[in-house]
DNA sequence: ACCGATGTAAAACGATCTTTTTACACTTCG
DNA sequence: CGAAGTGTAAAAAGATCGTTTTACATCGGT
């Protein structure tokens, strides 16, 4: 496996388990089995490192998440709780962490928000056939909160709110 | 104002706002204008105030959200977002940091999600007159994502979330 | 008057953190 | 062949962390 690749993953695997700042480069030096002068010639720094995660961890959350209908959203939220277990939202997670004050993250972060929020909006319109803020801050809101909730409740939550956006969005639709 | 609320007061806000593994213990020192000695001989450890912490705001939490129904639980909420800011649940985001590795800590973030979960069932079972688990998480679901979708998309989804909440209820009453 | 509790100021402990450096081996390619 | 590139191993720099220690001041209560 090549190098950088191998290196994101192990950082992702141990940035989503243990948390960005309890996790040194030191254990990413560990279970890569590299060298940290390797290690620092291919990320440049941990921020540069956290930063090329998230933006990985977007890439394939958004090929992974399918946006064409409500059913299909949150059986790929229940796919995904499935794989790769629950733990909540890694960007909301590093935003709290980060405090926001590492410029480089803060934009994966925002940039993944902006992202969840319009793929939401363009089912939504395409689902229930109008431009709806409203209903569409509703799905997001059961879609995060599901995320969070699972946690602690176990994916039944997932199921839970699809049946809660699946009801929302055929009113609207039939409006 | 008495040292350990004073020590108590100034950790909450600085966990909150910074991070827990962010703030170091010489922060909490300098705000507080104690004695490191102080401060340890007050709190023990680190640990030990993150879990004061955690316990204080669980109490300050459920002295302030009113459970007695939907609406009241999201004016809450709203309240709250108005006067601390939005920043998520810090019980979700603690645990997040720690991995669930440190049990005073674990124990505090169980508490929390344990109680918030009754309070909503008990909510469900007053407001529609029935126990409904799928209910119940809905409306946590909904609580659990306006406070994390809030964090970027801010109040307004609090008032989706609510709308959507006092609809799900109202049906299930007059079933 | 004195004891114990409680406070401060400041230095230091040992661990761990991110990052850099030094010295060396291997491959690749002109 | 030789130079550039890429890797390892290991040490160290320099900062910061949580925590303890030392030495000293203050003060209420028996």
């Amino acid at each position: 496996m090549d190098i950088d690749t191998q290196l994101l993953s192990a950082a992702e695997r141990l940035f989503d388990h243990d948390g960005f700042n309890a996790t040194g480069m030191g254990r990413v030096v560990n279970e890569t089995r590299l060298s940290s002068r390797t290690v620092y010639k291919h990320v440049g720094s941990k921020n540069a490192l956290m930063a090329r995660v998230l933006a990985e961890r977007r890439k394939r959350f958004f090929e992974h998440t399918d946006f064409t209908t409500t059913t299909a959203l949150f059986a790929s939220l229940q796919r995904w709780a499935d794989a790769e277990g629950v733990r909540g939202c890694l960007f909301f997670r590093v935003q709290a962490e980060t405090g926001g004050s590492i410029p480089e993250i803060a934009a994966q972060v925002a940039a993944y928000q902006a992202q969840l929020r319009t793929r939401i909006a363009d089912l939504v319109a395409s689902e229930a056939g109008v431009v709806d803020e409203q209903l569409t801050d509703q799905i997001l809101a059961l879609f995060e909160g599901a995320t969070t909730a699972a946690t602690y409740r176990g994916t039944a939550v997932i199921e839970a709110a699809h049946a809660c956006a699946l009801e929302l969005v055929r009113k609207r639709a039939q409006q």
